[in-house]
DNA sequence: TGAGGAGTGAACAAATCTGTCTATTTATTA
DNA sequence: TAATAAATAGACAGATTTGTTCACTCCTCA
């Protein structure tokens, strides 16, 4: 990918992570990118482009950074599943934290017709799946809890600050695996 | 309070439910409720002072509901305190179902010094101590546990339409108390 | 009847938003 | 060096946003 391009999808996701989707304007994305309007528009036929491609890069990095941990942690130890939940911890203390993209976007694309409102469901999808494989048992509603604590520490470390919240649902996870 | 007055922040309501806080123009408002800008801001200083003024009737609806179920609920049972998930069941399976206003409006406004975002991280601290006034044992970290389910059934109910959310996160809860 | 308050509709200002276009500069490569 | 591609700044259009203002109407109540 053009060197430009990546760095307007960084910037972009930055910034509509601090802000919000609407609130974040094309001109503070190209200010803060220091790219020119042209380009954008040669990279990206609108806006609504440009959030979709930074949906998507957010969902790579968010479904490979799990499946990894998960991995190694399956290798170790018996319930590796329970690595999720240390992932978590690490982004909720982090200085890059400002909520879950997918939960955020929803909530500003809520009309379930949209092709943002469906991307960020299929995302969901996918990690709900993920946390399925990668189960011993494989169990569908074992992985639906999982992923229900894990929207759960996300919204308590993000609308309150509770940044114990990923360790909080770990404890509770050990219940049902 | 004055009918229209009233007939804004109910209208109001509804749409920032349904499309968002910065999607959800005044003029929006004003056409859906049939009262002219005037009136508006003769009542309200700012857009900044109606969504606020939402955000005040929706915490004191489920507040209120909230309060009402479990307290009826203690009376009945020994564990009351799962009665909070009935009413969060009925809630999600209605038709006015657009996800929690106050995490939506933390996307949207996700800086802590803002007005919005204190307001709703308030609202979510005053569940959690509901939650734990009505506890037998009173017990915080409890408190802590349950309001965690409830933000991830809510989150799983709006991001992925999954409709059995609340009675899955029932059971969890039945795990801690 | 008439005074006063509440509400209306429409025009308006000022800012901001997305998206287009052009003339110019920079960088690469044959 | 010369041709080509990529990126730039900036002006611009057109729509939309919040918020203000003013002349007018409607209703209530004394």
């Amino acid at each position: 990918m053009q060197p430009r391009k990546q760095h307007l999808i960084d910037t972009a996701l930055e910034l509509f992570n601090q802000h919000g989707y609407h609130a974040t304007g094309i001109d503070l994305i190209l200010a803060q990118s220091k790219v020119s309007k042209a380009t954008l528009y040669k990279h990206f036929r609108s806006k609504e482009e440009l959030i979709l491609a930074a949906l998507q890069q957010r969902h790579e990095q968010v479904f490979t950074a799990i499946q990894n941990k998960i991995e190694q942690a399956n290798e170790a130890e018996d319930s590796g599943i329970l690595a999720i939940f240390d992932n978590l911890d690490e982004w909720i203390n982090s200085e890059t934290f400002w909520g879950c993209n997918f939960i955020n976007v929803s909530g500003e694309y809520a009309d379930a017709c949209h092709p943002i409102y469906i991307f960020a469901a299929q995302h969901k999808q996918s990690i709900v799946e993920l946390i399925k494989t990668q189960l011993k048992d494989k169990n569908e509603d074992k992985a639906e809890q999982i992923a229900l604590l894990v929207e759960g520490a996300i919204v308590m470390a993000h609308t309150r600050g509770l940044k114990k919240s990923a360790l909080m649902a770990k404890e509770m996870a050990k219940h049902f695996i």
